[in-house]
DNA sequence: ATACTAAGTTCCAAAACAGAACCTGGTCAA
DNA sequence: TTGACCAGGTTCTGTTTTGGAACTTAGTAT
């Protein structure tokens, strides 16, 4: 399967990847979080080349994740700034931070920490269930074929059995 | 900046990338929290050829995201499986996955729903704050140099205004 | 005119990937 | 006791994608 036919697979950690699910572009988005605006300010803070930054840049606005806005007018320049759809992004920086800093600190704690203004303390993400607002854990999880999936049922099974 | 350099930077986004953020883990992974436990059971789920997939199952041994783990003796065969560093990547999962049910799913709904044994609902994950409980809004939240940053305050730093 | 700036684009070599065929124990059934 | 079958890989070849550096463009500043 060829990396851009994924969009099309019925699963939301595909599409997410589909979009995503890059290498530079999760490290654009980072920095988008860390209030980088400017392509050249991209290019210096990630080293990726002018080239991948330019292409990742132009995806990520034509999807809605970016926007392209003027920032001045002579000569005219524009920046990146993140829509509604890139903020929304937000839980799984979060996630991902989480995860690198339980896992690959070297020991030496986490290079970035947060504050949450609400309540003033340096914090953690915790994923919590929508419903009974628990704390979830992946053993209590079950997953369950929903509406978009339904539609489609003849996809293709894996068979492990012989018959 | 090359992919493999990618371990060395200073952010937790990046090493966690630098392990999981290629295209096929991602979804190996996906699978693996779907009970797919077999090289060709993974091979035939998700498409991928058997070389990358050989490499990659290699790889997340190695770093102990997986373990292999026999399954029957005769003849000699093994299986892999999530270890605890694997199943705590569960988060990053429900992020991914929450993400493109809200802007990915083409108004059909979501293809696979999650139901919380716990209390039984179907529910979404929700980020909140270890500290208050409270959900967190990106708007609301600082970052902060921690202590895994402090040690190298030497790194090259992002140059935007001129002497 | 000349230099500078931000934001790209172009070119080429190196690395990674996709697809298919092949290999390696080992079992099983005739 | 040979031939088919299996799981789990490895090897090969051609295509795509990256990485790195140089070049372009439109406008400002000196």
């Amino acid at each position: 399967m060829k990396w851009r036919e994924l969009d099309q697979v019925p699963c939301s950690i595909a599409r997410s990847l589909a979009v995503m699910g890059d290498r530079w572009t999760m490290l654009i988005l980072r920095n988008a979080f860390l209030r980088t605006r400017r392509f050249d300010d991209f290019q210096t803070q990630l080293g990726i080349t002018r080239h991948l930054l330019a292409q990742r840049l132009a995806k990520l606005v034509q999807l809605d994740v970016l926007s392209k806005v003027p920032y001045q007018d002579r000569p005219p320049r524009y920046e990146y700034r993140l829509t509604e759809m890139g903020r929304d992004w937000y839980s799984v920086q979060l996630a991902l931070v989480a995860w690198g800093d339980k896992w690959l600190d070297g020991g030496k704690g986490p290079p970035l920490q947060f504050r949450h203004q609400a309540c003033g303390h340096l914090f953690k993400p915790v994923v919590t269930c929508s419903e009974c607002g628990e704390a979830v854990d992946p053993r209590e999880v079950t997953p369950v074929t929903g509406p978009g999936l339904k539609a489609l049922q003849s996809a293709p099974a894996p068979k492990r059995r012989r018959a």
